[in-house]
DNA sequence: GTCTATAGCTGGATAGAC
DNA sequence: GTCTATCCAGCTATAGAC
């Protein structure tokens, strides 16, 4: 029974801490997420940061290092909601179907919030760059686009490429020239289309 | 006689006040770009441009009403560039071949200098909106591609879209990511004919 | 951990002498 | 027109009481 309760007694401790801590630390990053959303990525200030949190600036370090700390975490949070989208099942079997579903997502998940976007693909932020911690799941999502890339015959590295600049060219356009609009995100279906038609044409060719 | 010397008296002296005053904006403008190649688009800072321009703070706002005056200029600048380059004349005669040329001048025009790339397509600067004047010369110069599309059978609005999300998508990767190489830019001649082979299928569908 | 208070800096913009 | 000097606002970050 003693070691229970040593048990017991340390180890939930410590974790009701840290619980606590990340509790807080979850409050912040809420408070910072729903500033950027509402006046930019640029807007974020530790004073208004605080103010909305309903704390105060010095405490705000005793959760995260530096401005530039909040926004990893950000970018983190960013990063594994992405790769948590990516690697959702899909519905159907067929490849070219799987390629469009995934690339709606990809779309959806940029276009429904700017400002993550801006922190995660576009390098929007003077003076941060990602930890590598936070970039991990990135590259775990943008794998499932390869693969389902690679399901529908798509192995050239340059038709990759050519890919990322279709997607990320449509969203830009959607968001920049067309915000809560769809007139470059309908588009996708057709671009799919004449991109997988491309790519199958260079392979008889060859 | 006594008309003339009033001519020569009056209208050549304000001429010679402007040309100074252009002379001296011209300056303030190039030691602008100077400082934003080298240091970014928000680094901008009235009190580096001066140390730059060797002058003043005070002395910047006598030429320019305000940062963003200054913004503006630079806009208007660019833009008129930007069209500059696109109303030159095509070498070839073949529409395919003037798209060709057509979009790697506004590629090159874009990736050779990023910053201004970033004022005039990006809309990169908070409380930044360029004015009407200096806005016009770049809707001039997108004329030129929508003419060079109708020319390769393109009128689609749809494609026409699409056509600006490839461009400008392959514009965005190669600075993003490839900032120096070429990796998404020699890309640019397989985009095209996938695009034009594209929107020629479209058209024999209907 | 949380606060008050403030340091230390940088920014845009202006007053007023010359 | 150009300068010196300065205002005022904003920022990140920290010192130190509690």
């Amino acid at each position: 029974m003693q070691v229970f309760v040593t048990v017991l007694n340390e180890s939930p401790r410590v974790d009701w801490r840290t619980a606590r801590r990340d509790a807080a630390r979850a409050t912040i990053l809420a408070a910072a997420w729903d500033l950027v959303r509402t006046e930019g990525l640029a807007a974020l200030s530790l004073r208004e940061l605080a103010r909305r949190a309903g704390i105060t600036t010095p405490t705000v370090y005793s959760y995260f290092d530096s401005k530039n700390a909040i926004f990893d975490a950000m970018f983190g949070e960013g990063a594994r909601t992405f790769a948590a989208i990516a690697v959702q099942p899909f519905e159907s079997d067929d490849p070219r179907e799987r390629l469009l579903a995934c690339t709606k997502r990809f779309m959806d998940f940029c276009i429904s919030d700017v400002p993550r976007y801006q922190l995660l693909f576009q390098h929007s932020v003077p003076g941060f760059s990602p930890s590598a911690e936070s970039f991990e799941p990135a590259i775990r999502a943008l794998d499932v686009v390869r693969e389902q890339l690679a399901l529908n015959g798509v192995h050239d590295e340059r038709h990759v490429d050519l890919w990322t600049a279709l997607t990320t060219g449509l969203v830009d356009q959607q968001i920049s020239n067309d915000p809560g609009g769809e007139r470059w995100s309908r588009l996708v279906d057709g671009a799919t289309e004449m991109f997988l038609a491309h790519c199958a044409t260079e392979r008889t060719a060859t």
